[in-house]
DNA sequence: TAAACTGAATCTGTACACAATATTGGAAAC
DNA sequence: GTTTCCAATATTGTGTACAGATTCAGTTTA
């Protein structure tokens, strides 16, 4: 779809789709991302796509073990506890800013993006909510104008997903409720603390819906799975 | 002194050699960095090299333009303002978790800290006062026990470090205050309200030092200086 | 004298080849 | 039947070579 071109990708663009696979679920935590493959698939060397590991690897969406190669990350229940205590301080302070300084063209841009979601959540295109979802913060963060709290949201919404896909119940409708619209309401009558409940309640209300009480991963039980 | 092995290191050990190289002053912003050279001087290939200046230019503590090459990064007057207020964000956070899980060990931690920097300033060593009074920022966010506010700060550090090596007065004495024992004596008697406050005018302190008042990079006279 | 052009030298971008390590499947031993 | 060992295979780690872009000095020209 992007990047038709074909004509030598650059790591940033690799690096996007890799982030945009795992924010749509198409990329599962744990997989392993073979460099020979991706290589293949990119129409790249190995060299770059090792490049794209290392800047991923920093970003926190893979981890690399030395001599067995990278794998979408999966957070632990620590780790994901963690990622929403960080988004509960940075999300706030990301609403001030936008209050404070939200030029017309910003509430535009954040209506075109309700629109999208709203057109996704119809067609129940899932895929699309969970990114567009994502993407909504993503939106704010950039408004708001400060350049490290939007390069920090940048790594924890794609976090988030996969801490989704690993502890939500698969029945669970990702971000069902109109919670986005009424920030971007909040915000556009310039109600700060009404706008900061809504957003904290918001992210309540996804960390509530999971299930971060046991690890999956880390302490897995096989002899009670098999036995 | 580190890595003494020299028997390959390895790409976070080179980029914390520059990390802490631009901690310490030893590197100046807009510095460029060879690959050919720094291929030579950690006596590994390019091809390592590029990896962790792709590290390093996510991490943004440099900045690779194509075909150009990579140099340290030069924050403009805005990304700094920017990054003082992330931490005014960061930080009482930081506070208010170390003071509700601080161990023992933690304070005996800090105070070792404050001893070295005591040490640091006796011999007025400034290279030394300078990291250190970085790495104490860093310390408390390690205590504070959030990966991810600690990755962040992490980041912030250092460029404070370029910053106040670009923006400040060259006589002014880097952090000359006792403002770090007394964070760690409220601490102690976990006075939140007190820490918070020491903290928060402790980097006022630093920013209101400094001369953001135009920018000295892009923006720079030539006729008038040379006219 | 100053500006513009040109070519050599330097540096970055990329791919490929080889070495080192881990994984996997089968064979042998208990 | 289970476990252990070993070789074949695949994958990662690293260095080097070559192509393309940029820079800079020297020369030419208005």
């Amino acid at each position: 779809m992007q990047n038709m071109e074909a004509g030598k990708p650059t790591i940033e663009s690799i690096a996007e789709r890799i982030n945009n696979a795992v924010m749509e679920h198409r990329l599962a935590p744990g997989s392993k991302l073979s460099e020979t493959r991706m290589a293949a698939a990119f129409n790249v060397s190995r060299t770059k796509i090792r490049q794209v590991l290392a800047v991923l690897a920093k970003k926190g969406l893979v981890e690399v073990y030395p001599n067995r190669g990278a794998f979408i990350a999966s957070p632990t229940v620590q780790e994901a506890q963690e990622l929403f205590a960080t988004r509960r301080l940075l999300e706030p302070e990301i609403i001030r800013n936008v209050i404070a300084q939200a030029q017309k063209a910003d509430l535009k841009r954040l209506h075109e993006h309700l629109d999208k979601e709203k057109t996704a959540r119809q067609q129940k295109n899932r895929r699309a909510i969970i990114r567009l979802s994502g993407d909504f913060h993503l939106l704010l963060a950039r408004i708001s104008g400060n350049r490290y709290v939007e390069s920090m949201m940048g790594e924890l919404c794609p976090l988030t997903c996969l801490i989704i896909a690993m502890y939500d119940l698969p029945q669970t409708p990702a971000c069902p409720e109109d919670d986005h619209d009424r920030i971007v309401a909040a915000i556009e009558r310039r109600d700060e603390k009404a706008a900061i409940e809504l957003m904290l309640h918001h992210l309540e209300h996804i960390e509530s819906a999971l299930h971060l009480t046991s690890n999956h991963r880390d302490d897995v039980d096989w002899d009670q799975i098999l036995g």
